[in-house]
DNA sequence: CTCCTGTCCTGCCGGC
DNA sequence: TGCCGGCAGGACAGGA
């Protein structure tokens, strides 16, 4: 579900609504997600003062006062929810985690699908965690070029599609935003990844960015379910320019008669673009 | 190594 | 209505 944009939406609602607060209580209301929660997730809260707010990729660290870090992940369907003290709050049946605060706010895990992730983790060791180890760079750092970009690529027979949606690669990415960076930047999903040049590279790299920023500029995309912490609807799926849009025109499309964006399938996952201005 | 398939889980939507 | 198949924003393990 979330991809980078609506992670640091919600890594950004998380940080202003909680700030640096003192977890109160930590109750777990399932066996876990995707794996089991960690032993002792709640006794390694509870207590904790939450420091700072960070995200790798898809993965939102929350920092804790002690030198340990919860890290969260939300998988297809997962959502924080972010309860003001004093309202009234029923836990429901996907709220896996509920952390209730000092000033009696409270922030709920709930993922439907289960296919989200709670880990803990010391800080000193988070770059070498096996959720991060073999991560690829931040595409909003200077870590990611389109130099660094080809480099990568020119290791891989996969398609461009399939390259980009590896965390390894490039981290954060998943279908939405590939298939949009791909658009912007006029690059067919079905070019083998090692076959793009370094111009093409540059420019990639480039519409990755782009597209990146203007959806976290909206709050995200909302589809389905997807919220931002505070409740809000993000609206960056008003400006898609071909994902989930089989059928219809591209913007500023040069098609004439027929045309328009089409949805293939590669590696078990639906592709959207236009044949016509993606080569 | 890289690549591909299957799998985890629930909800929703469209077709009959 | 109800049932069923297909699909969904992700990421792993396991085998080729």
């Amino acid at each position: 579900m979330p991809e980078l944009p609506e992670v640091e939406t919600v890594r950004r609602g998380m940080e202003k609504f909680l700030g640096p607060s003192v977890v109160a209580a930590a109750e777990t209301r399932s066996r876990g997600l995707r794996v089991p929660f960690p032993r002792g997730l709640e006794a390694a809260l509870t207590g904790r003062r939450i420091v700072k707010y960070a995200r790798r990729g898809k993965y939102i660290v929350l920092h804790m006062d002690n030198g340990r870090a919860a890290i969260l992940h939300l998988g297809m369907s997962g959502r924080v929810v972010l309860i003001p003290p004093g309202a009234p709050f029923r836990p429901g049946r996907h709220d896996h985690l509920v952390l209730t605060f000092r000033n009696g706010a409270r922030l709920a895990l709930n993922d439907p699908r289960r296919f989200g992730l709670v880990l803990l983790a010391e800080e000193s060791g988070l770059k070498d965690h096996k959720a991060f180890a073999k991560m690829g760079p931040e595409p909003l750092s200077s870590a990611f070029t389109g130099k660094k970009l080809r480099n990568t690529l020119m290791k891989r027979t996969v398609s461009i599609k399939a390259a980009l949606m590896d965390q390894s690669v490039v981290a954060g990415l998943g279908n939405i935003y590939v298939c949009e960076s791909l658009f912007h930047a006029r690059i067919s999903p079905l070019r083998r990844a090692c076959d793009l040049g370094a111009a093409e590279s540059e420019k990639l790299a480039a519409a990755i960015r782009i597209v990146l920023k203007r959806a976290i500029a909206a709050g995200g995309s909302t589809l389905r379910d997807y919220r931002q912490a505070d409740g809000r609807s993000g609206y960056f799926q008003h400006d898609f320019a071909v994902y989930g849009r089989a059928g219809l025109r591209c913007p500023g499309c040069i098609c004439g008669k027929g045309g328009g964006i089409i949805r293939i399938v590669q590696n078990g996952r639906s592709t959207f673009y236009c044949e016509r201005r993606q080569k």
